[in-house]
DNA sequence: CGGTTGTTTGAGGACGTTCAAGTACTGTGG
DNA sequence: CCACAGTACTTGAACGTCCTCAAACAACCG
């Protein structure tokens, strides 16, 4: 590993907390891969190899890639180790991986990953605590599955998305939106006329950069029951 | 704790494989509630004061309690600890839970579940491997809720939830038909058309008691593209 | 600059919801 | 044991949202 990869390593919220020859004693015998924007880094049913922390850029987690449209379940980006679940059960993976922008990723063999979560309390707990954030990630995904309009997802993903909690928020998509419709559940032309139907509400976009006047009114705008237009 | 449940816990996925000392040191300080149906663990936006590990019964985990339908986001039973993430991270639940079914749930107070996670390290890995599961089943559902159909869902849920992996096939309902149906991302109305729809695939309900006569023949109308009738 | 890819907009249609009514089930008390 | 109330489940009709298909437009990259 090169030391700006290990410095890269050291700020991420799983590593930051351990001890630095903790670090160091995980990472032996790992590599870190610089990959272009499109490379797979595994295959729905493949058995896990490696456990992926990503250090730079972001990888969506698709499914239905061979056949039928992929679509998003989940993008992670800097920081993040991601489907650790099927490397720790050992068992075939339900998502392929695919990088959504040039990324450099640590590659951690899936043996000595297991190994430090059984010996390693510290990097058991830090990991637990993202894995604990990765689900709720996905409760709120399937809750706004469940009980939003197509609308009403996006002004919620814009909502999470944006540094401002209050007023007017630039935000900038870190996904091309055809790969955004799919995680948030829709197709692009729906994602298109749906941000089309925020406008009233203070939305406007041009290309990756997204303008909202008040947040607060978009939040009311996701809370409310009856997502009728205008 | 009584025998009975002490008998109980030893039994689950999680504490099967401690050391009976471990498995004794984290019970210290909790207890077990016998609840009947309908009871409700605790809501969405509560802080959490326990970690639940259910002895006997079923909960369902629930979203939009108060407001409009309450929705069913996942459903957990025997041997299943549920919502750690929330203790883990000591922040608002995301979901209500409410008992699906008398049952006994063992009350673990947060702060032991944390300390034990942290100090454990056979423990804290046994959990990893739990969350791990149940992260996949948030997976799996995400998966089918943005690439199924209504009537897919059914079948897939009908196939995972029968012992039998070919040929005929009898499936008891754990849950009824109304929060099924919110748990499959739908009405009950559509749940009950979606039964209808797989009639001529071999599909007969009775209740909760639910027949295939063909497994594969389900199997295969499930990851079909085109889901047209008849 | 042309080709490729990503995005918007339109029209039509399928799926699922909503609302409403009717039927079957479950448990309770007479 | 039966009658009853309350609930769960089914079925029907109308509506709305979202998808599909198609075309035009914009943006990006070699």
């Amino acid at each position: 590993m090169r030391p700006a990869d290990v410095a890269l390593l050291r700020q991420t919220a799983v590593f930051r907390d351990l001890r630095p020859e903790a670090v160091e004693h995980i990472t032996r015998g790992c590599f870190v891969q610089g990959l272009p924007k499109g490379a797979v880094l595994f295959s729905e049913g493949d058995k896990p190899e490696f456990c992926h922390v990503i250090l730079t850029g972001r990888v969506g987690l698709f499914t239905g890639v061979g056949a039928g449209r992929d679509v998003a379940v989940e993008f992670f980006g800097p920081g993040d180790i991601f489907i650790a679940p099927a490397v720790i059960l050992d068992v075939p993976y339900l998502m392929s991986a695919k990088l959504a922008m040039d990324s450099r990723i640590l590659m951690v063999p899936a043996e000595t990953f297991r190994r430090h979560l059984r010996q390693q309390p510290d990097f058991a707990f830090t990991y637990l605590q993202q894995l604990s954030q990765h689900w709720r990630l996905l409760v709120e995904q399937i809750k706004d599955l469940k009980l939003k309009s197509a609308p009403q997802r996006v002004a919620a993903y814009l909502i999470d998305g944006s540094k401002q909690k209050t007023g007017p928020a630039t935000i900038n998509l870190r996904e091309e939106r055809k790969l955004l419709a799919g995680r948030l559940g829709m197709t692009p032309e729906s994602l298109s006329r749906s941000l089309a139907r925020l406008r009233p509400l203070g939305v406007t976009s041009r290309g990756r950069q997204v303008l909202i006047s008040d947040i607060d009114q978009l939040r009311q705008f996701c809370n409310t029951r009856d997502a009728s237009p205008s």
